[in-house]
DNA sequence: CATATATGTAGACAATGTCAACATAGTTGC
DNA sequence: GCAACTATGTTGACATTGTCTACATATATG
């Protein structure tokens, strides 16, 4: 039987998810930097070693959080990709658009995702994560190859080209280093499309 | 009298400048997570609480690394830029290379540039060190317009398109998810090159 | 030379990550 | 139905860390 919620259980039931749950809130409140074990486990309701218990260490629970972002990343670009079936480079405009979008959405947990602070190489979960987002951005390229829209260069050429492009504008969006009030949707997406169309068809003339 | 090296003195003399050494030491052994504002002052020579006397707190000890690391990002753009002074488009791709080589050299000192992790964004020296490094490569971008070689749109928007192709492919290798070996100088050359290439001349046929 | 200021030290404190010892709740085999 | 086992949670401890305060000493200034 399930317990009632109100009442205290000395088994929490599902822990582990609320662990993430509670390390995003405070992320969100207080940045990575500020981020402490124990605060994550006051807010979730449990002692200060109960995270023990489902992660080995601090940087775990972390690397999970960075693996859900790549998830969330990786579902917002397919979904973009699909809401603009005209051509090939309508398709890489929209899923650049999403990813820029999604990491100033979401800047700390970006932070996690591409900090490296976290250790995060060896994570199988992680680097599967992360590869998806890649693929995404992949198969939007090896079309536009196909199609004959895009130059005849090796996909993984051109792949980069587009991830670089769109992971750099994200990167300085969140480090502040663009001229650009983030909370302003329209002068944003201006931006995300300005860059991710001289890169489609380049900085010569 | 400047007192003997060997003999310790009660004043250090340039415990400042001493600091800033020790932490990158530190940095570069123990990347930012393990570094301890405490062990930079043993590494330095100091009992624990001496920096306090020079940075008002850990991160204002970060940011003159992170400022001094733009510094040299701007040192590496200019002399790219200098040597190669055939025409725009090489030295636009020099400048890239120079970026990302950079980055790649000192990844430590990299994610403490752009990774926020240091609430640099009130550092006027920090914003005047990565002005810096964006106005050289803004430069190069003038120039290239001015003659006829780049596309005839606004230097911003264009300079945005190269500095985030190159910052992103940095932080892609920084954050180990191009898979190149970083050691490897060719591989990392030819990788770097193609991106700016295709920067520059574009992604469609 | 006396005094003010700059720069260093020692000690304390709270917060933190992590571990070991213990407690209790579910689960499983009889 | 119950005893043993396992999973999950708590408490307490410890070393490390950032930072503060009080004190010491060196240097600069009148």
């Amino acid at each position: 039987m399930v317990p009632n919620e109100t009442q205290s259980r000395y088994h929490h039931g599902d822990l582990r998810n609320a662990l993430i749950q509670a390390a995003t809130t405070v992320l969100l409140e207080k940045g990575a930097a500020g981020l402490s074990l124990r605060e994550v486990a006051k807010v979730a309701g449990v002692s200060h070693a109960a995270p023990y218990r489902h992660f080995p260490d601090k940087a775990a629970l972390l690397r999970v959080l960075a693996q859900e972002g790549f998830e969330r990343l990786t579902a917002a670009i397919n979904l973009a990709a699909e809401n603009s079936p005209h051509n090939s480079e309508q398709r890489l405009i929209e899923a650049g658009v999403a990813y820029v979008r999604i990491a100033v959405q979401q800047p700390e947990i970006t932070r996690l995702m591409f900090g490296g602070a976290v250790e995060s190489q060896q994570d199988p979960a992680y680097l599967a994560a992360s590869a998806a987002s890649y693929g995404a951005l992949l198969g939007i390229i090896r079309e536009g190859i196909a199609q004959g829209t895009f130059r005849q260069r090796p996909p993984q050429e051109l792949v980069m080209v587009a991830w670089a492009s769109m992971h750099g504008l994200a990167m300085l969006a969140v480090a502040s280093l663009l001229e650009v009030d983030l909370d302003d949707e329209s002068a944003l997406d201006t931006l995300i499309r300005s860059v991710a169309s001289n890169v489609i068809y380049g900085i010569v003339k």
